[in-house]
DNA sequence: CTCAGATAGTGACATAACGACACTTATTCT
DNA sequence: AGAATAAGTGTCGTTATGTCACTATCTGAG
């Protein structure tokens, strides 16, 4: 048998595969604090709970599963997501009562402000504190998921400006430098800071943002896709 | 309708979910090169093309999607893999010719010598030093999993000693730099390179090696689950 | 048996990045 | 005007690394 005729007959419906979706931790920060886009499940299983925004592969409309998460993301937020990122996919027969389930988790950073209405006008969409999500009933593995997501985004942190994508399209460093601060959960000396983000140039000045008080602090912004770019050392201080 | 109700009645088949299987590149050291291990097809599609070890997930037997990958690489190798490493989840309509398929591509390393017999006697499986596979002809998108895969691994070499898993238990320190000279593709100072483990800690003197020519080495072999500690630099000679 | 060659491993100094912290500058509020 | 606050800099000591010469130990040729 040829190939053609081999596709002819194949019927992938034939076997038993496993459930399988896509799901994003979507991260903002807001007022000083780190924040997860959850969604409240109206369907079985886990009805009532809240849900990483998520789901499943729509075969004729997702050309890979970027697409499915950005899809997915924008039907939550309004907009498209400035940085999205494959981090662990999760399969078991453990993790959903319908059977063998496998999910391509994804991380995604946003600003506040850049989905607040929309966020807003979904009714069972909602930003979440992460210190809080411990009492909240979530789905599935979908703790262990956020987690992680969490962790990984504690790692950039320490070698990397990634964590800036939720922040404000312009921001300043002493802004940049406190939500760094969050995500590790340490202090960090100013001058130490600056100099690992000048060093590496990841950002460019586009002028000066009057201040409540003090003195006014320079605006930054992310130069193009410098995203992965990596400090230098470990963030030790 | 309560929740046990529905799952009573829900049929995970009646959806056209993705195909999804796992795949691994499993590297190793030998005579001075990196080499992956790849499986002739026998089977449509792709048929007589060279593809990486790995498959469908048993849901009879497995119970998460490593169980599917060490059980896959076991087939082929005889022995369970020191390092196994989830990398990177590809999926699209693009990619199998049996229409919207899913893989999760794991990264593995191990001896050459810890499998050399097994993998002789198994017809489809063979050794492939990686500079050669441009020239195979590589089933689905294997060849990118391979070459991501190559770069992750060159990646960990700047930082971490998990290359060392890709050596026999016990090995040298002058073969563990050659190893990471071979992947990052340059030579590195002796000096440097030494200093960067030993204050890591990563590694247990074991003794010494009768040396063919030359002083004799020390032979050291890798501290308890030390895979993932990092230098704390970057290395760039 | 001895010495050349090869390889393992060390000593030592210069450089670069970072930690720490005091200091300067600019703005707001009283 | 002066205190308070916050942005941003100067500077010094420490640490890790780059570089490279040097020592030590083995093999093998003559």
């Amino acid at each position: 048998m040829n190939e053609s005729d081999f596709l002819k007959n194949y019927d992938k419906r034939s076997f038993d595969t496993p459930l399988i979706t896509v799901d994003s931790v979507l991260f903002t920060c807001h007022e000083q604090r780190l924040h997860v886009l959850l969604v409240k499940r109206d369907e079985h299983p886990d009805k009532g709970c809240w849900s990483l925004p998520g789901g499943f592969i729509d075969q004729t409309i997702d050309t890979c599963l970027e697409d499915t998460v950005r899809r997915k993301l924008k039907q939550k937020t309004g907009v498209d997501a400035p940085y999205v990122e494959q981090l662990k996919s999760y399969g078991g027969n453990a993790r959903d009562k319908r059977g063998w389930a496998v999910t391509v988790c994804y991380s995604a950073l946003i600003a506040f402000q850049a989905c607040e209405a929309h966020v807003a006008s979904v009714s069972d969409a909602r930003w979440h504190p992460l210190d809080d999500i411990a009492e909240l009933a979530l789905a599935f593995d979908h703790e262990t998921l956020i987690m992680e997501a969490r962790e990984r985004l504690r790692q950039k942190a320490l070698y990397s400006i990634v964590p800036a994508y939720a922040l404000p399209e312009q921001f300043t460093l002493p802004e940049l430098q406190k939500l760094h601060e969050i995500l590790i959960d340490k202090p960090l000396q100013k001058k130490s800071f600056r100099r690992r983000i000048e060093q590496a140039e990841l950002l460019i000045d586009t002028g000066l943002k009057r201040s409540e008080s003090g003195r006014p602090a320079s605006l930054y912004s992310l130069k193009a896709d410098s995203a992965e770019f990596t400090f230098l050392r470990n963030l030790e201080n």
